[in-house]
DNA sequence: GACAGATAGTAAGGCGCCTAATTATCGTTT
DNA sequence: AAACGATAATTAGGCGCCTTACTATCTGTC
């Protein structure tokens, strides 16, 4: 399994610094081409849905919930910005998954339900991107996994913090 | 350093499965979690200089090769289509960057040619990139980084690849 | 009761990526 | 020389995401 040709001469270029930092370089470009990987894999199994993992997300949240949520909720559970929800439930409801309602007792805001048919769909997409997921590492052993469990969270702590809390404070 | 609340949902909606696979779970969102966090993190860097992470490796592909390149041979090596090259290059060369040159030998291609502009803020983008991603990983053990050099790569062949002609051997 | 400020949702426009179609050119074949 | 298919770059249009307005509505205070 070799890296992208960016990732090999972006590496190239840099075979002056210390073993070391280039270990750290390897390393980094390892982990975004996984991650790319997933996404691609992920998108592939979705798209026998129509649904991009953003709209997947909405409906599983919808459904997870139980209720009607409000585009507000659903942009903080799904950690993209409201004006991003609006888009894809224009997509959503255009396709017939989901159902814009007036809220009688505020009338900014807005309730989003599941259609029976988003139900259908959301049934369906989400059991198999369940056992999509939860197969990806089934092969590591347990020591493994105790690995990984242990430095990728501490690996990400030492990135810009600014994921956890700013995010909040920029809206 | 906790997850995004959506990848909290999904787990709590896994709930019943195997302690197993819900660590398989967990894995694969902190690989996500992690390389979206790489990549805000570049792309911070790269914007004091406006550039995306995209405008960025063109930048360093033509740096790198010491002359002009076609937009072709730009496409592969960074992997993404012709198309998306054709419209980063109207950005660089609207921004002074980079010039599109006429071929005399062959004259439905173009060579991109960076501008002294380019060569100089690639310099800049070039040396503060190389020294923020060699430093990212640099705090970890010997022991840590044989581990993720040993599972990452593992990990990735693991997923279907991005050629995308076999779905046999995932499962 | 009216008005300032907060809040909900949307619109507009940009970016990076894609696919499919188009235009121009090149090489080869007949 | 004409015609064909291959190739280079671009255009057109879509998606998902963003930020920055904008409109409508609500709420608390004077």
């Amino acid at each position: 399994m070799v890296l992208d040709e960016k990732y090999q001469v972006l590496l190239s270029a840099s075979a002056d610094l210390p073993e070391r930092e280039q270990d750290g370089m390897r390393l980094c470009f390892e982990i975004l081409a996984l991650a790319r990987s997933i996404d691609a894999d992920c998108a592939a199994k979705l798209g026998t849905f129509s649904l991009s993992e953003a709209k997947f997300l909405l409906l599983f949240l919808l459904d997870q919930a139980d209720k009607p949520l409000k585009p507000h909720r659903l942009a903080t559970l799904a950690g993209v910005t409201r004006a991003t929800v609006t888009g894809l439930l224009d997509g959503l409801e255009r396709d017939g998954l989901v159902e814009r309602h007036v809220n009688d007792t505020d009338r900014r805001s807005v309730d989003i339900a599941l259609t029976p048919k988003g139900r259908t769909v959301i049934a369906e997409a989400g059991t198999v991107h369940r056992r999509w997921i939860a197969s990806l590492f089934g092969h590591l052993s347990t020591a493994d996994v105790d690995c990984l469990m242990r430095l990728l969270p501490v690996l990400r702590a030492r990135l810009s913090p600014r994921s956890g809390e700013f995010d909040a404070l920029s809206q």
